[in-house]
DNA sequence: GGACGCAATGTTATAGTGTTGCGTATACCT
DNA sequence: AGGTATACGCAACACTATAACATTGCGTCC
């Protein structure tokens, strides 16, 4: 863990919703007062990844700190569209039925995207849009 | 449904994989002997998806020919990272337990993104990569 | 201590994906 | 025919991600 990708981490962290890699690399770049490049962030995300750090929320091309490092995490995502919040949860339930699923056509599953876009209970609570 | 909607249709199925909108605009523009511009093609998918007759693959950035048009498609993908077919499954299952999961929490959910990728039977049986 | 190896980062350029804005054509309705 | 709505064409641009290559910093080994 280098001074970099803590400094990545803390964003998320502090951003409170999926961040946009270019969103990051602004971040950064003020934070430190000098440019950081494109490559900089993403790889630093890609390690972030790689340690159950991170996950990407590919229907978002963004990225949110993980809850629970020390799990192997196979989480769910849902994503409020009004508030641009996330949250995340476990339900190991999913992961069974899609195994079953695979299985059924002799499918070997090594990642799942499970993402649910929706409204959440603030926003709701809000009124209609 | 117009000439171009349904040359766009017709290519997706003809591919037989998730294909990427610029694979698309270069094959309508090879087939139309005349170039066709990003928009159109996205315009052209865009009411696809909305039609239900075509689903994009998030974690690809790639589009599919939906199997079941008529019904309100709730489905997930399997992708071979070997082949990049893709197979489409329905297992209301799986809606279920995220709307359980959602409803603890509050959250409305509109649209969901379920995507599996690993092996399928067909690679897994001509040996490891 | 100089040379090497290695991991991380920096730099520049470019590839890939998707959108905006606006103008034009086409079809349909009266 | 005129009016309107929808689809399409086109140019430019915005956003997301990676390739290719150079540099830095640090530890180790002779």
């Amino acid at each position: 863990m280098t001074a970099l990708r803590r400094r990545i981490l803390e964003l998320l962290w502090a951003s409170g919703r999926p961040t946009g890699a270019y969103e990051l690399i602004e971040a950064v770049t003020l934070r430190d007062s000098r440019p950081v490049g494109p490559p900089t962030v993403y790889r630093a995300l890609e390690f972030l990844m790689a340690q159950g750090l991170v996950s990407r929320i590919e229907s978002l091309n963004a990225y949110v700190p993980c809850v629970h490092p020390e799990r192997d995490h196979d989480c769910l995502f849902f994503i409020c569209s009004r508030c641009r919040a996330s949250v995340e949860l476990e339900d190991p339930r999913i992961g069974g039925l899609l195994a079953e699923d695979a299985a059924v056509f002799g499918f070997v599953a090594t990642r799942r995207t499970v993402e649910v876009e929706g409204t959440c209970a603030q926003c709701a609570e809000v009124g209609p849009a």
